[in-house]
DNA sequence: TCTGGGGTCCTAGGACCC
DNA sequence: TCTGGGGTCCTAGGACCC
């Protein structure tokens, strides 16, 4: 009844310090960081001083003097991270991935045409570096869990089978900070109650470990140290949340600076919401003070939203309620917007809604208009580029801490 | 000299309904 | 006059992942 191991899990090493390499053989062999202000990413070289993403710059120069800094070419990532996924889809169409460098595949029905998931993997793992240049390790496991620590462990450069009558055993001896789930604050907390590899987990009661680690994550490690993980590799999925945010530096808590960036957010957003066909009906925004802690607002409206000056008024309007909440902070660092609530696609125009039912508001809103000059920007945008068209007050407001080229990168829709 | 930007999922408390 | 229990939705916050 043991199924065999077909899950393979794929990663691009240091994605995109080996991408800068690959293009400029000068910094080959180098400490590289890929970056401004903090390191995106990091080369093995640069990884061997302690340089981590993300830190800041100052901090990855202390520990590493000779370091190179270097813009991103974040076309190129995403030319690369495609045609990386794409050598595993010549496989199986069973690809689930998960960010611009990593997916899983399952290829249990691909081993008559292809033979056995480790030579597939080891196919892939030769293709990716003879057409790409670049190196992918891959883990080959019975579950997704085990593929993926399989991948980790396999780093750098390396494939990692690990054969389904030894797998507890593989398991057992990693430490608990490789499963996926267990970050810092688990860590921390699992070792205070003695729990520092997978196995010593495992023998844990489930009572003990939902005490300390609630109910859902207590049960879910406890599930996962001895290998029992369900989930199948997915191939679609659909996003629950969009959203975009904007570090400021540190600002002044003023209508002034939080408008314009605020403008620049929901243009993005509300623009990816009319593209999918899937306005929102909830709008969340966060407001992280100069201390670093954030604070969120959210409100869920009666009907859906995707028109930008809406989502624009909307956040506006709770991040001035949020800032009388706190009247004591007196600068901002961080503004963000998310929208959920994710509607069906429907081709529907954006009827004029109610924005409160308490009537703090006008009740009716210029709905069909605002559909109207927003499909008219998106089709500009689509024939000359973003920059092309845009609300005045977001556009000049210019000083955008992260290129848009990075922005795109980073949202999930792959 | 404090640290980007895009996501997922979970928890806890309160409102509200039956 | 005081009382139950369950379900759903919403909001705020937090941990985690790449």
């Amino acid at each position: 009844m043991q199924t065999a191991a077909a899950i393979l899990h794929a990663d691009l090493d240091a994605f995109y310090a080996s991408v800068e390499q690959l293009l400029d053989p000068s910094l080959r062999g180098k400490p590289i960081a890929v970056g401004g202000g903090i390191v995106l990413a990091a080369s093995y070289e640069a990884k061997a001083f302690g340089v981590r993403s993300p830190m800041p710059a100052w901090q990855a120069r202390k520990l590493c003097p000779e370091l190179t800094f270097v813009g991103g070419h974040f076309g190129e990532y995403q030319r690369l991270g495609d045609a990386a996924i794409d050598v595993l889809r010549d496989y199986t169409p069973e690809v689930e991935r998960i960010s611009i460098d990593e997916a899983f595949a399952d290829v249990a029905g691909s081993t008559r045409l292809f033979g056995e998931p480790a030579a597939i993997a080891q196919t892939v793992r030769a293709r990716v570096r003879a057409e790409l240049g670049l190196a992918i390790s891959i883990g080959v496991a019975r579950t997704k869990h085990l593929a993926k620590i399989a991948s980790q462990v396999a780093k750098p450069d390396g494939l990692l089978v690990v054969d389904p009558a030894t797998e507890v055993e593989f398991l057992h001896g990693l430490p608990v900070e490789l499963m996926w789930g267990v970050g810092p604050v688990t860590k921390e907390r699992l070792a205070r109650a003695g729990v520092t590899t997978i196995g010593q987990l495992a023998v844990r009661s489930p009572e003990s470990m939902e005490k300390l680690l609630g109910r859902a994550a207590g049960q879910k490690l406890l599930g996962l140290s001895w290998n029992r993980d369900v989930r199948e590799v997915q191939t679609h999925r659909r996003a629950r949340t969009i959203g975009a945010q904007s570090a400021l530096g540190r600002q002044p808590a003023t209508e002034r600076v939080f408008r314009p960036a605020l403008q620049h957010l929901a243009e993005r957003i509300a623009s990816r919401l009319r593209a999918k066909d899937r306005p929102c009906r909830t709008v969340t925004v966060r407001v992280r003070f100069a201390d670093l802690r954030s604070v969120t607002r959210a409100v869920t409206l009666g009907a859906p939203i995707s028109a930008t000056a809406t989502l624009t008024e909307v956040a506006l309007d709770l991040v001035r309620g949020l800032l009388r909440d706190h009247p004591e902070e007196r600068s901002i660092s961080l503004v963000a917007i998310s929208a959920s609530h994710l509607g069906q696609s429907t081709l529907q125009l954006e009827l004029p809604f109610k924005l409160r039912d308490d009537g703090g508001r006008p009740g009716t809103r210029k709905g069909v208009a605002r559909e109207r000059a927003d499909r008219a920007v998106d089709a500009i945008r689509a024939r000359f580029g973003w920059d092309a068209v845009g609300y005045a007050s977001a556009t000049a407001g210019g000083a955008r801490s992260v290129p848009d080229a990075f922005r795109s990168l980073a949202e999930k829709d792959l």
